[in-house]
DNA sequence: CTCCCTCTCTATCGGTGATAGGGAAACTCT
DNA sequence: AGAGTTTCCCTATCACCGATAGAGAGGGAG
């Protein structure tokens, strides 16, 4: 079987979700695939390259089938969808959203701003506005979900931690984490409410113009 | 001069500003302190733990004189305020916002959150709802600061990148990046205009209870 | 005086991205 | 068909990274 880029990519996918993003290595990559690290780079220029195409990559796999909204459709409730479906493309991988910041002009990335922007356009949002709107929600998007896969804290660390004197000196985060934990809410529902936020705050300044 | 975990991560921000996170090793920092890369095991666990305290310190640096807001002052304004101040803090040093999210339990960020929604839940905004609304505004200023960090692209990428075809194929996206550098437009002004959308939406929905 | 604790050292490990340059196979052109 | 060229993978190696083991200097406490 013949190396190419595709294959390449296609076996750093798998690697990523084996190993996480640290554990995607050129050698580790290579010894997947049947082949010596340096190879690599006769079909990739370096590993930036190669997270980029990652990136690419998953992207390309959520929105395969991406399509603007029903005319009767509220272009929130789209722009909701588009939002949600780019934070399951992130979480459908280990370090998904920090692959996809580490990337650099992932041009599916911009197919996605593509659609979305000329969408809000489509529905008599001024383009700068839609521009704005297009990347609050993105970068909202992926910064929520970059914390949402931050690593756990280890055993180690948390074992010279001072809860109680957290507790004390933060008492409004503590009770707002263990609401987190109450019976019936998951973290879908934190996503779901936060976005809630962005879009409210869209369609509340989709016709400003400043 | 003895050394101790505070000149330490002091020196590792200035290492911080003159080379950027990537260029931040053990090996740099302990030249720089006059000493051999071993010996800040004996002060620090490990690296991630380094990359934490660098975090709390720009943050620090920032916010050392954080307060709630005066009695006459809208909440929206106040929150606009401190995402703003956290936009500074992070664009004060290279990959700040890098530091920032790659940092595990920074206790600083704790207690900017704790200053926030507390200030929000005096103000008579649900405690849920508060949470929802500063986690929105910090992960959003974080994935903001996140992107406009991002490098450059350099040259080499440029060279065989169809500059054309991507126009076509985004026109939309073309012109708006286009409008980005209209005369009078700074980066500053396209994060005051995502920000006013988060704010207006926070506003929106602060007395939200689902 | 001796023991112990604090702190820094040397030496070394396994791993990383990346480059130089050799060589076999395949393809192209005359 | 033969020669030349391009494609693709190899071995060998570089500089550098985070981290650990273990020796030893120095000072304070008993």
């Amino acid at each position: 079987m013949a190396l190419d880029r595709q294959r390449i990519v296609a076996e750093a996918v798998t690697l990523l979700d084996a190993e996480g993003l640290d554990g995607v290595t050129t050698r580790k990559l290579a010894a997947r695939l049947g082949v010596q690290s340096p190879t690599l780079y006769w079909h990739l220029p370096n590993k930036a390259a190669l997270v980029t195409a990652i990136a690419d990559a998953i992207l390309d796999q959520q929105f395969r089938d991406m399509a603007p909204p029903e005319p009767d459709q509220h272009w929130q409730d789209w722009l909701s969808g588009l939002a949600e479906r780019l934070r399951r493309a992130l979480l459908a991988h280990p370090d998904g959203a920090r692959v996809i910041s580490t990337a650099q002009l992932s041009v599916t990335m911009a197919a996605i701003s593509e659609l979305a922007m000329s969408t809000l356009v489509a529905r008599g949002i001024p383009l700068r506005q839609a521009r704005v709107i297009v990347l609050t929600v993105e970068r909202f998007t992926v910064g929520h979900v970059l914390e949402e896969q931050a690593p756990r804290p280890d055993a180690d660390a948390l074992k010279n931690f001072d809860m109680a004197a957290f507790a004390e000196q933060h008492p409004t985060v503590t009770v707002a984490i263990a609401e987190y934990f109450s019976p019936g809410r998951t973290v879908d529902d934190l996503f779901r409410d936060c976005l809630a936020v962005v879009i409210a705050g869209a369609a509340a300044r989709a016709g400003a113009t400043s």
